[in-house]
Parts: C-alpha cells; sequence; structure tokens
DNA sequence: ACTCTAACGGAGGCACCCCTCCGGTTCAAC
DNA sequence: GTTGAACCGGAGGGGTGCCTCCGTTAGAGT
C-alpha cells in the first residue's frame, strides 16, 4: 500500500540461528507452530508447540520470546507465497485475476484462520504481512475497477475482508463456500 | 425448517427455580453469562461468571451443568427477538424486508460471535435455535425469491451464512461493515 | 583433540480454570 | 414461630499453561 513490497520471510530468515542443531529446532518449532496454529487458532498452547517439535520449552522462549513472534514467524512465508500468486495471476484477464487472486486468498483463510486476526494487529511484521498483501492484490484490484469489471464505491479493503470473514466461516461443505463466495463477488462486480 | 416454531426461551423459563433467592441468583447468572460471553466468546471463564453475578461457583453449577447448558440459556431469548423481529417486519415490500431482517441479524453477529457458533453446533435447545430462525427468516427470503427479487440460485442457508461471515468480521468502523454487507447483498439480489 | 561458548531441556513457581463436595443459611409451608 | 428441605458459598484437588532459571551438552573454531 504505502510501504514498498519486499519478501517479509527475509525478516525471519535472518533470525535463524547459525549452528547447526540450533537451525535445526528452529525449522521445526516453525513447522510444529504452523501445525498447532492452524488445528487451534492463535492461542495453541506453546508447550504443546515445543512437544510436537521436540524440543524444550526453554528452546522456544530463546528462539521466540513472545507468543507474537513466534506467530508472526510462522505467517511470513504464507504471505510471501500470497504475494507470488498475484504476480502470476497478472497476465489474465482484470476481473478474472483478481477472482484468482482471491480464490486463493480465501483458500488461506480456511485453514489459517490465524491469519485473519493478523491483518488488524500492531507490530513490526505483521504490518509488513499486511502491507505485502495489499500491495500484492491492490492492483488487480484497481486493474479490474479502471477496467470497468468492479464497482469504484469501494476500496480493496473492503473486498479482502468481505472475503476474508465469508472464508473464515464455517460452512457444511467446499461447495457451499464457494457458492457463496461467487455470490458476493457478484456483488462487487460492475452491472451491465 | 422442519420443526414448527415456537418461543425457545419458554424451555429456559421452565428452569428457573421458584424460591426467591434462586430466581434472583439464576437471572444474575443468566445477565451475568451474557455480558461475559460478549466479551470473552463462548470460552469465558464460569468463574468469571459466577464472580460477575455475585454468586458462588457452586450456585452456577447447580443452576446450569454444563457451559453448554448455560450458553443455550444465555441465547435463546436473542434468537426469541430475532424471531419476533421476522414478524414485524413481513408486511414490507419483500427485498426490503429481507434486508431489514437481515440488518438486524447482523447486528447480533457483530457482538454476539458466540450466537455464530451456536448455528452448528448440536444440541436440544440449540437445534431448536437454529430452526427457530431458519423458519422465522426463511419465508422472508423465499417471498423475496418469489418476486423475483433474490436469485433463485442459493437458499437461505447460504444467505444466513454469508451474513454471518462478514459481520463477524472485524471492520475499521460500522460504516465499513454496512458498506461491505450491502455490498455482498448487491450479489444476492436479482440482476434486471 | 581441545576448549569454551552458544544452545539445550525441563523442573519449578505462579496463575488460572474446572468441577465436587459439604457445613452453614434461608426460604416457605405449616 | 418452627422446622426441614432447598439452596448457598467457597475451599480444595486436579489439571493445564506461562515463563524463568540453571546445570548439562554439543557444535565450531583452533
Amino acid at each position: 500500500m504505502t510501504t514498498p513490497s519486499f519478501p517479509v520471510s527475509a525478516i525471519v530468515a535472518a533470525q535463524r540461528p547459525h549452528r547447526k542443531d540450533a537451525a535445526r529446532n528452529f525449522d521445526a518449532l516453525l513447522a510444529a507452530a504452523r501445525e498447532a496454529f492452524a488445528e487451534n487458532g492463535a492461542d495453541a498452547s506453546l508447550e504443546d508447540i515445543a512437544r510436537r517439535a521436540g524440543v524444550g520449552i526453554g528452546t522456544l522462549y530463546r528462539n521466540f520470546p513472545t507468543r507474537r513472534a513466534l506467530f508472526e514467524s510462522v505467517y511470513a512465508d504464507e504471505v510471501d507465497a500470497l504475494c507470488q500468486a498475484a504476480v502470476e495471476v497478472a497476465d489474465r484477464e482484470p476481473w478474472e485475476a483478481l477472482t484468482a487472486w482471491l480464490d486463493r486468498f480465501a483458500g488461506y483463510m480456511v485453514t489459517k484462520r490465524a491469519v485473519r486476526e493478523a491483518l488488524e494487529g500492531e507490530s513490526e511484521i505483521l504490518g509488513a504481512c499486511r502491507d505485502s498483501m495489499y500491495a500484492a492484490g491492490g492492483p488487480l484490484f484497481e486493474r479490474a475497477q479502471q477496467a470497468g469489471e468492479a464497482r469504484p464505491d469501494m476500496d480493496f479493503g473492503d473486498l479482502l475482508r468481505m472475503v476474508a470473514g465469508i472464508s473464515a466461516t464455517q460452512f457444511s461443505d467446499d461447495e457451499q463456500r464457494d457458492r457463496v463466495l461467487a455470490i458476493a463477488l457478484d456483488g462487487v462486480r460492475t452491472r451491465r
């Protein structure tokens, strides 16, 4: 949005320890945390995460002094992937590109309900994630607007929250989720 | 939906104790629980609820043996109010009646995020709540469909989840929430 | 091979929550 | 007014989570 976008996961990579065993533990912790956050939401037990990683609780705290620090690290590269997806989609027709990216975005939200909370939180890296996301998806939306495909009386933030809200909801099955999302996106599309 | 609708709060009223002090505590507990659930979601601390009600934890457990029992009782009359609103709105134009009711529904979702979870849970009274809600709102939607105002390729369950999802999301302000909701509902409306 | 420093793991103190149980209290019926 | 049944409050035992601290271990540089 305002900030230039760059791979937020680089910030995390910089914190990866140099020693071999330490690096291994660092990775195991991230993997375990990713699992745990997906299963139990953002307030998963830290002790459980250490257990899953086969690591002492002390090691967890040494690498990630706060729950938030761990949380941020976990999602940095998911956000990167999302940004990457925006690039891959850029050469399609405006509306098609936008919806393709939003589908991808929605796909994340289903399992990673925690990402959603991150969209609001205030912090160095989480802010960078949000900025990256806006920088990646925003232009897709604006292009659709300029092509006259998306309604002009809303902004990208509106759209993102709409999609986030819908995809975070529990549906009876994936079909229902897709159906509802498509209907809502119909409301975003310009009438002709 | 399938079950006939009747005031679910009557089920709760039947469990209110007869003795004066007991009845007072029962009411205080419900009020405290309503507050706590609104603030902290469905997993608010039971001990905190008892504290707020100025009552021992034992009293809470005597009246509501499980967290779920308390939870159900709290929301029964909110659901009743929602059903009542459907009646009040029934004499307006089909589309206008539907959106008016959905606005009311959305209003609940903002604060009472717990109601949303109730929409899925399985249990005697929670099931009755869901049925009541469908019985109240469903006809409004079908009327709009028959009037050619709402698209025919979706059902009331789709609509409810869409609105629930959007309103449960955190927005920067109420205006944004209303704006996004209106856009999504535009997708529900038949094109002309 | 040796060292010494960075990293390890988990015990332990604290806080919170759940739920049961029981001695004391209060209502209401007679 | 008396009385007994219904109701009360909260102490207490068990569980889980958070975070710190420190004796032990193992990698990296020489």
